[in-house]
DNA sequence: TATATTATATCATATATATGAATTTTATTC
DNA sequence: GAATAAAATTCATATATATGATATAATATA
């Protein structure tokens, strides 16, 4: 079923614009995966061919949806949509850099475990899970500059990702949320990050070769798909030493006030 | 002199679209204080007799600017230059929320101290200022919650700020940048954070009333306005056993790939 | 075959215009 | 004087259209 053979229903005396409805109605089509990542949309004639309405409109729509990240236009070639992979991650999801650097750069990531454990009460409460539902947990070392300065810890429901193997994780070709993306239909709209200073355990102090007790951040990162399901739960701990949590951000309000 | 009475330059035959060109050249008047913080700027169909192009230009040229946080449109009364306030810093530049909740609230803040200081070499470095500059050493408590969590140490150049002293520092009615850009005309455009744990040491453990070598977080912060141009440093010294630095973010990439 | 040229498809910019929605100002009415 | 109604102002939405810029595909040429 293509999008094109789709009929759309425009109510052109609601109160919400046509470019609102018609942005909804290609984010349902995101969110129904009938426009999957990195395929080409029609371009914008059909689309107003489609909804009936002016090229104005479909460009407000397409350029809402493009603004948040589910769509990249690109000038002469068409509209696609937007799919996870290294230069994203680095780009929008991982937030170190070495000290007096404001450059990122790609860290070196080392497989440390794979089991099939239990969701805890408070994972499966964030996870929206009975307790004691089974629940994928995986350990990764994240390096940079020939040293290891994080352990990632990822939580995923097992009923999320049906037939996972620590084979097809540690197989993967590129970032995880690429994996969940391409074989598990699972698209990670968004992230919200807490951080706290914590004491290094022992667990933590042998797997980055550091004193018991030393000061690590401990951050825990809730990912959500569309609807704000959430979909992972991965808590990293990071000796800062050598490394900085960084954020920057400039006055840009989105639409509030 | 109003800005209805400058005279623009606009270049139909460049390759930079008229759209961003005017982008630029209101960018500049608020660079150049020819608009002020809070200020009305002229209606879309002035816009149009003063650079001379079709609404819908102008409209995207201030489009841009509203979504670089710079200006705010607000529906049948006009479009205003963006001001620093107490809800804009809860929004935008405050990133602690109590355990368990994603709401953030507005922190009680209590002075501590106001020194005149000579800048450090780093300090130098990153102001960019020679070694020795007078600067000003502003140290402030924040607290959620009836309890303090976080010691705040300013460092700003004297030669920005004259005439300022403690009092009137303390005697402000309105954020710390509103302060800045109300007094001193100087606007905050964008702030870079770089996180990091650390063991607390005599003097903070002190003023937080925790056990020194807990660990805390450690963030510096540079504040910069228009040009990268840098105005502040601020280091917060944050006790997170009951908040969380939160960060929350979604896919969008801004303008790259 | 390899290279240069041309054509085509697609998004980007720009103009012109009409109507609607939200807010404030002004006028009217009681 | 207060409440209400009308008008004016300003940004928001929507249509229609023309031209430009960029990337790819097709064709012609050496």
């Amino acid at each position: 079923m293509s999008i094109t053979d789709l009929k759309f229903e425009i109510d052109r005396d609601s109160k919400t614009p046509l470019w609102l409805q018609i942005r909804n109605e290609l984010f349902n089509c995101l969110y129904r995966d009938e426009l999957r990542p990195g395929q080409l949309i029609p371009n914008e004639k059909t689309l107003v061919e489609l909804f009936n309405v002016s090229i104005g409109t479909i460009r407000k729509a397409v350029g809402m949806l493009e603004k948040e990240g589910f769509l990249i236009r690109k000038q002469g070639l068409g509209t696609f949509v937007f799919q996870h992979d290294n230069s994203s991650f680095l780009f929008e999801y991982f937030h170190f850099a070495l000290n007096g650097s404001d450059e990122k750069q790609s860290p070196k990531v080392e497989f440390i475990s794979f089991d099939s454990k239990k969701a805890t009460k408070s994972q499966a409460a964030e996870l929206g899970l009975p307790v004691g539902s089974p629940v994928f947990q995986i350990y990764n070392k994240l390096g940079l500059n020939k040293k290891f300065y994080i352990v990632d810890k990822i939580i995923i429901p097992q009923e999320k990702f049906p037939g996972l193997t620590e084979e097809i994780f540690k197989g993967r070709a590129n970032t995880i949320y690429n994996l969940y993306q391409n074989k598990f239909n699972i698209f990670i709209t968004n992230c919200s990050e807490k951080l706290k200073a914590i004491s290094a355990d022992e667990k933590i102090s042998k797997l980055l070769n550091i004193p018991t007790s030393a000061p690590i951040l401990k951050i825990n990162r809730v990912g959500q798909t569309y609807n704000n399901v959430t979909i992972e739960l991965r808590t990293s701990f990071v000796h800062t030493s050598d490394i900085d949590y960084i954020h920057s951000q400039n006055s840009t309000f989105g639409e509030s006030i």
